[in-house]
DNA sequence: CTGTGTGCAAACTCTTTGCATAAGT
DNA sequence: ACTTATGCAAAGAGTTTGCACACAG
């Protein structure tokens, strides 16, 4: 049994395929950043902005400091495993779900909704001007109360 | 011949229909809105940020403080005038087009194009949750080098 | 005149940075 | 040991605010 299969098993036995996620994007698994992780990844899909973020860490019992919040959000938005969102100018939000979908956003209460990813369809997009290609395209439904 | 009758024909004569659109949306036609207001609207269709159009003034040489550009910005936005667009959440951009449009935004030059409002069509829309309606949809097409 | 608008500087929010210390491998 | 990550506090950008003075109606 070599050293490899040791972590490997040690891995799966704490349940935390999380430390070979952000080991496979390069990160190394600390303290604060599997904190971090599991906050962000143990529950289904979450927005998030750094304030928030960091003081559920702190509630939590974790100490990780807001530079740190910071850092880990854009290390892990590089890795794939976040998106951020443009959507109130305000603050950064950044959205667990990395597949293509799209958001309601309640302007005055500053919530984000999810839109499942199959039911909004984009029709006639024009061609983009030469020498760029489309990266991706954001809906952002804007409510109101009624 | 009454005073407002003056006060018309001078309007017309300077050819300023700006005056009378700050006047209707309750806006006194001050200096400093005056030369925003020709600005902003004097030519075609424009995206701008506080910063911008503040130098733009300086340089034409109107003074106006940037606290009276934020202010005026945001009462033109609130007197329909404008349309405020989050785009990439580090600072405001102003749209003057505030009609049904939307955006080709390229993430590395910051560059903003408007789409035309008649192109695109979006489908599928679920329903908005309870006690929301939809203020308005945003659609954004983010760009990259090709 | 009266009330609104403006300018200035200070304050505020969110975010980034520099550098010494701590922790992971 | 060596390298990367963290924490702190200070700095930075963009925006807002409070209040005295100026101007439009």
């Amino acid at each position: 049994m070599t050293d490899k299969m040791v972590l490997e098993i040690k891995d799966v036995e704490n349940g935390s395929e999380l430390s070979e996620r952000l080991r496979v994007a390069g990160l190394r698994p600390t303290r604060q950043r599997l904190a971090l992780a599991t906050l962000l990844f143990g529950s289904g899909d979450r927005h998030v902005s750094a304030e928030l973020l960091h003081s559920e860490a702190l509630d939590s019992g974790e100490h990780v400091s807001l530079a740190t919040v910071y850092n880990t959000l854009h290390q892990f938005t590089q890795a794939g495993l976040l998106r951020e969102l443009a959507i109130d100018g305000a603050k950064a939000y950044f959205d667990t779900n990395t597949s293509n979908h799209n958001h309601f956003f309640h302007e005055q209460d500053g919530e984000l909704i999810d839109i499942p990813g199959n039911s909004i369809r984009v029709d006639g997009l024009p061609q983009p001007p030469d020498g760029t290609r489309i990266s991706h395209i954001d809906v952002v439904v804007r409510l109101v109360k009624k």
